[in-house]
RNA sequence: GGAUGGAUUCCCGAGUGGCCAAAGGGGACAGACUGUAAAUCUGCUGCAGAAUGCUUCGGUGGUUCGAAUCCACCUCCAUCCA
């Protein structure tokens, strides 16, 4: 199966420029492709997985990554598929987000080395500098836009690029849409223009003839493609990746209290693993497929699974995942907490070893007790007391699988010695609470 | 710059002087049912609580026994005109 192929049977390709052209080139390994990763948080997520993943099959295949990092394009803020203006960021956040970014991405995608040698982060850093000699096809690059955005003279760039640009086509483009109604102003206008133009520095500097993206960035990326062919008469080529939604029509990848980081410290292993472990029936196999690497052969197998033999896959996925995450180790212990958990008889003794603790200490208690509720709020299960009193009153909490009906229920700091106890609020929230 | 409309609790959105911690919906959370799924049903959704109290309706002041509601100024947003 060919590299092209097997992301099209993934269902990962959404738009494409030219498909013939664009199927020869990654095939042959001929493609020097970018895409383009905006530093809006200090850490990568689900989403960004996805195109690191779509990075490291091409690498596979001999085509050459450049990783590009929006140092420049983030001081303006993509308009996209926003409803809402975006926050403006300072300057020392985004380059502390471009640092971040850096170091994770070096976890997934091989930089500046034969994609085969084993090497430290450290000769990364050398290579960059010498970016524009003569390197194997293979090694990824890592630049940031920051470098040829931030000095650019207006004047001169809006007589050089500007003029390639019609206003008129921009407002009927897709990812302005929805801000035509609530209002778009001239800064993130820009923001097409600015990707169009990394697009074409990337050409003439190393020879990127291709583009990928997530398929909200779809028009910018033609912005760029069109550029190239009105400034240098050549061609380029954009493909986006479908966007992982679940079934619903919602982006994956985001909970309730944000997204799904790959920083282990923003989100941990564990909760990186449950929420894979929860998705929907109906996005199991869509989510193997587009996000592990397990052989398509594989993954038709559980295709034909039903009902709750899914839950096998869902295992599978948020094992597969985590794995690539956090590691093998990581994944082995998120499993086995989650499986001692759900198997329903856990107890303080055994079982949970990396399940989230938290720790008490003196100043918690008064008069040498404390209350459920306290407790409760001071693990970080609820918010506050009230809560807690909710949480309670409904039948909702449990200590060591012992269903709590007193809201006035105490404890002694003898008791949370040692391993301490096993608090639960709802069916998928514990945490170990001890004595310090 | 001019005219008009608007800003309400996580979101949408009602409320135009006391009966408002604020209708309704969505979401979230909890319970039942299950497969750590979906759907459904029930409860719940400012804080502290036994009663009850305390802090909220863009911001700051004011009128009033009493203001989310009235007045002044300010900030921001939308639409139309220039």
């Amino acid at each position: 199966m060919t590299v092209f192929e097997e992301l099209k049977a993934r269902g990962l390709l959404a738009q494409l420029t030219d498909e013939e052209e664009i199927k020869e080139l990654i095939n042959n390994g001929k493609a020097t492709f970018y895409i383009g990763f905006d530093p809006t948080a200090d850490s990568l997520h689900v989403g960004h997985f996805m195109a690191l993943c779509l990075m490291k099959r091409l690498q596979m295949a001999g085509n050459k990554p450049i990783a590009l990092i929006g140092g420049g394009t983030g001081m303006i803020g993509d308009p996209s598929g926003r409803s809402d203006l975006r926050t403006m960021m300072t300057k020392e956040t985004i380059a502390h987000n471009c640092e971040c970014f850096k170091k994770q991405m070096s976890r997934f995608i091989e930089f500046g080395e034969d994609m085969k040698a084993e090497h430290s982060r450290e000769e990364k850093h050398s290579m960059e500098e010498k970016h524009s000699t003569e390197e194997k096809h293979s090694r990824a690059l890592m630049v940031n836009n920051a470098d040829w955005l931030m000095d650019l003279n207006y004047i001169e760039f809006i007589r050089d690029i500007g003029v390639h640009f019609s206003v008129n086509r921009m407002l009927t483009a897709e990812c302005y849409k929805q801000r035509m109604e609530k209002g778009l102003s001239f800064l993130e206008f820009n923001y097409m223009i600015m990707q169009s133009y990394d697009f074409l520095k990337l050409y003439e500097n190393y020879g990127c003839n291709m583009q990928f993206g997530g398929d909200d960035q779809w028009s910018n990326m033609l912005g760029g493609t069109e550029l190239i062919r009105r400034k240098l008469g050549k061609d380029a080529y954009a493909m986006t990746i479908t966007l992982l939604l679940n079934s619903e029509g919602k982006k994956m990848g985001k909970t309730q209290k944000g997204a799904v980081w790959l920083d282990p410290n923003k989100t941990s292993p564990f909760e990186f693993y449950q929420y894979w472990r929860n998705v929907a029936d109906a996005d199991v196999l869509k989510c193997i497929r587009m996000l592990t690497f397990l052989p398509m052969e594989q993954i038709s197998e559980m295709d034909k699974w039903e009902g709750s033999q899914l839950n096998q896959a869902k295992e599978i996925l948020a094992f597969e995942l985590t794995k690539l995450v956090h590691g093998e180790q990581e994944a082995q212990a998120a499993q086995e907490s989650a499986r001692s958990i759900f198997s329903g008889n856990l107890f303080s003794g055994e079982g949970g070893a990396d399940m989230p603790t938290a720790t008490l200490t003196e100043e918690d208690f008064t008069d040498g007790t404390i209350d459920i509720l306290g407790i409760l709020v001071k693990s970080g299960l609820t918010t506050s007391r009230s809560e807690a009193r909710r949480a309670v009153e409904q039948g909702g909490v449990a200590v060591d699988n012992e269903k709590i009906n007193d809201i006035k229920t105490m404890y002694h700091p003898e008791q949370l010695a040692g391993n301490g106890i096993i608090v639960r609020r709802g069916k998928k929230n514990y945490k170990r609470v001890n004595m310090k």
